[in-house]
DNA sequence: CTGAAAGCGCTTACAG
DNA sequence: CTGAAAGCGCTTACAG
């Protein structure tokens, strides 16, 4: 017996550390050992027809035995799925803002949805960064387009047209931005969100004068919530404060530079600030509080998202929550059967949430 | 103008709608187009050989307009390198902690840094997070394995024997356990960070009772800190304070365990807790702190791993740094070199570093 | 420099 | 139920 195991492992170890590494295993190995054609294994791996219960066992003997592991390229070729799903995301190596890069921000909860959903249906994840200060982001995720089945594309990754291109290439679903011609899209209801928050500032609250912090200009999710924004202020009659000195790009540091700004040139601030999203609250808190400007008792605050450090900013802040992990699988469910049934829906609405702490006055 | 923009898209959209889905472009459509074969394509696409100047216009051109983007499975199946590196790690789904399931987690910096390694060699990464309650773990990575040309696996995910096992399908690399036969390694220096880390509470801080609230017990990073912890508090004359009722799990709820343990049973509370992490340390500061015991004026508690939230807990976390960043990107590089050159280190510890903040006692 | 052809490791009609 | 064979879309010797 400690021979048989000695022996065992000396041929394991041999194989293993051999300079001339083992060929890797095929099915014509696994084939031969059990006695069988390619044919046959692959329909046991893969439970398609009826193999007879000895052709079954040896085959799956054999695969235990060789340890074989069937390779996933040659899958996908021969049957015209990899069963990989890519998601391509920025990476925010840009900024370096005290809780920024330390929670779990928007994206990574939404690709943990994604993940989750997609192990439901044997996908794997092919994830793919890029950094602000990538070039050639385009070749990239070509590359990723060419390992995988389908593409989810977060906000602001590639230009319209380019998404458009993309789709010829692979099924797109673009997150949190607006349909392009040719992708699918997944999005909060943004409208309901901002008319909500709003209407508690300036009904509930009663708040005169309010200004809203916008996020990148180029982001459709930025323009649907200032356009709101307005709409629901001014029918309320009350003051917007707007101008340039209040754009900011979705980041803390760039919340906190609408604030410095402000308090540097004195001037009135408004009695409510409403901020593009989260992150963005999060660096006009600091800022403020770093001012000496009390939340809410001065100026209130509110974001957008509702990411995970929310509720532990101090004082809790008030936002919409955004459904994130439901986005990230609803957004595979509708690449998954845009891939296996051919059609998926052109446009996904997910309804959102308006979460009331303490930042925006009340108790 | 106008006409022809109209014009393109409906040809275009045409293409994109139709229910018979186009056919995906492949090599010898551009090669037909650029009328040059599709060697001549394949080579200016991946830039061997010297093509002809007007060879490599024409191929290129015909790429641009059709938007060609190769298939990467064929790629892979035809030069054996499918530039996917898997990464298989634990989803903590299953504690339900403060802070814990909303700050960027080990294994996700870790993850990260795997990241940016590979993008630098034109690989992407293959996540596949698995819950602790998944069953056939054991498919699914082997799933993964099919689809990568090499393995990272976080701590804790298979046994040794099926590492080693795994480790012929592909090169494997382990991260923070230790070498199983056949896959590689990768992991930081315990000893010396236990050592100094102990030291520091004995001998500068002069505590003489001292406990550690382990990790999982099949964790070789925790054993190694374990025998490091007592050999140290040992030679230092301190008392050990043992037993099970020390066993923790890695996980906050874990450490926030073992203290209501203690105080429910009265009994002295040793004058500093080690903890075997970072997440394990905060569970018992929460604790700690609910039974209104002091910290560290009272009971001093270390961690290990230094997480981002680790100095912004109260009192800020004294801990040992674990370069999780570069323990990811050293993960990939080894990897990498067994992939490419067919060799790499078996084992690459890397060093920790001592941050003392308040939680020992120190000012 | 370029093309015809073989081959990568699977899956799946097609016969039997 | 099972096997021989074609084919998936590339890359790369091998001739020319």
């Amino acid at each position: 017996m400690e021979l048989t195991g000695h022996m065992a492992q000396s041929q394991k170890s041999n194989r293993t550390s051999k300079t001339a590494p083992k060929a890797a295993l095929t099915i014509y190995d696994v084939a031969s050992q059990a006695g069988v054609s390619i044919a046959s294994v692959s329909r046991v791996l893969n439970g398609q027809g009826s193999p007879r219960a000895g052709t079954r066992e040896r085959v799956m003997q054999a695969v235990a035995e060789l340890g074989f592991v069937p390779d996933g390229a040659a899958r996908a070729l021969s049957n015209g799925l990899k069963e990989v799903v890519g998601v391509v995301f920025r990476r925010g190596d840009e900024t370096r803002f005290q809780d920024e890069d330390e929670s779990l921000l928007f994206m990574d909860v939404i690709n943990r949805g994604i993940d989750v959903a997609a192990q439901r249906r044997g996908f794997d994840v092919l994830i793919s960064s890029v950094g602000f200060s990538d070039e050639n982001v385009t070749s990239r995720i070509e590359a990723v387009a060419g390992k995988a089945d389908g593409l989810i594309l977060h906000d602001r990754m590639l230009s319209a047209g380019s998404i458009t291109r993309l789709s010829g290439v692979v099924p797109v679903v673009t997150l949190a931005g607006s349909p392009s011609r040719g992708a699918m899209n997944v999005r909060c209801d943004n409208e309901a969100g901002m008319r909500a928050l709003v209407r508690h500032l300036v009904v509930d609250h009663g708040y005169r004068t309010i200004a809203y912090v916008a996020g990148r200009s180029d982001s459709p999710d930025n323009r649907a919530r200032a356009r709101v924004f307005e709409a629901e202020a001014r029918a309320a009659g009350a003051e917007i404060y707007t101008g340039p000195e209040w754009q900011g790009d979705y980041s803390a540091a760039g919340g906190a530079r609408v604030v410095t700004g402000l308090v540097d040139t004195p001037r009135r601030l408004p009695r409510a600030i409403v901020c593009a999203n989260d992150q963005t609250a999060l660096g006009v808190m600091h800022a403020l509080a770093r001012n000496g400007i009390k939340i809410p008792d001065t100026v209130a605050v509110t974001g957008f998202d509702d990411v995970p450090v929310a509720r532990h900013l101090h004082p809790p802040l008030t936002t919409v929550r955004q459904p994130m992990l439901e986005l990230g699988a609803t957004a595979f469910d509708v690449l998954y059967s845009r891939i296996s049934v051919g059609k998926g829906e052109p446009e996904v609405v997910l309804p959102v949430q308006l979460i009331v702490r303490q930042s925006c006055g009340c108790p």
